[in-house]
DNA sequence: GCTAATTTACGACCATTTTCGTATTAACAA
DNA sequence: TTGTTAATACGAAAATGGTCGTAAATTAGC
C-alpha cells in the first residue's frame, strides 16, 4: 500500500508543470515546450521523464509507439509538500511568517481582488 | 558588478538558520546544533562550512585559530529570493496561490493572532 | 618540554541528478 | 522494398551535494 511520498527534483518539477498544464503529452511536446525555457537535448527529455516514470511521478500509456504522459501526482498535494518543507526549513515553521513575505516586501504586485479573496479565506478560519 | 545570487543548499540552509540566530558562531557551535537535529560528522560541519566561506554566503574572522563565522547573506533577502523562485516554479507566478496553500488546506494550526497580523497586513497593502 | 586535544585543510568516495551518445525498433514515404 | 525519419531503451559520463578520514598545525594541560 505504502506508495511512500517521492520528492520531484528541479527538473522533475518543469516536467510535472507542463503535464499538469496540458493533461497528457508526449516526450515530444513536452521538449518542445521546455526547449522554450533552456538548451536542452532530446533524450535528456526523454531520459528523465522515463525515470519519472519510474518512481511513479508519471503515468504512460504505451499501446502506441509513441508513449503518452500524465501526472500520477496531485498538483495541490505536490505543492502543500514543498510549501510545508519550505515553512519548516526556511521560515522556522511558521506559515504566517511566509505569507509576510510573500505578500509584503512585494516588488510585484498583488491585486485588491486576490487580496479580498484571501481575506474571505482567512474570515472563514477564524470562524473555526 | 557582479556578486551574483548563489542559491544555498539544504545543507546550508541549515547552517544559515544557525548563523542568522546565533549572529556569530564557530564551526563547533554550528555543528552542534545541528548534531541534535541529525548525525553528522565535526568534519562534515566544516567542510560544508569552507565550502559556504568560498561560494560567499558566510564571512568568517581568521585572526585567531578557532575561526568565527558569521552569515553573509541576508536572511528577508534569501528568503525572498527562494519563496520568489518556489512561487515561479511551483505556483505559476502566482503568490495569492501560495498563501491559500500555506494557510488553507492547514493541517497545522495558525492562530487567532496570526491571522489577525496578516489581515492588519493586507488592509495596509489596499490602501495603496 | 611533551603529550593530548582541538582545529583547519584537503582529498577522496559515494549517491543522486543531469546530461547525452548510440543502438534498436517502428513507421512512413518513395 | 528500401532508405529516411522518429521514437524508445540503455549505458555511461559529467556535475553536484554530502560524507568522512587523515594529515598538519596550534593550543593547552601536566
Amino acid at each position: 500500500m505504502g506508495a511512500k511520498y517521492v520528492k520531484p527534483t528541479e527538473s522533475e518539477l518543469e516536467i510535472l508543470q507542463i503535464l499538469w498544464k496540458n493533461g497528457t503529452a508526449t516526450v515530444r511536446d513536452v521538449h518542445e515546450e521546455l526547449a522554450q525555457l533552456k538548451e536542452v537535448g532530446y533524450t535528456t527529455t526523454l531520459k528523465l521523464m522515463q525515470i519519472m516514470h519510474e518512481k511513479g511521478l508519471v503515468k504512460r500509456d504505451e499501446s502506441m509507439r509513441t508513449h503518452v504522459y500524465q501526472a500520477a501526482v496531485n498538483k495541490e498535494k505536490t505543492q502543500k509538500h514543498l510549501l510545508t518543507k519550505m515553512i519548516d526549513s526556511l521560515f522556522g515553521g511558521s506559515s504566517t511568517q511566509l505569507v509576510l513575505q510573500a505578500l509584503g516586501s512585494g516588488d510585484q504586485k498583488v491585486s485588491a481582488e486576490e487580496l479580498e479573496e484571501i481575506q474571505k479565506l482567512i474570515e472563514n478560519l477564524k470562524k473555526q
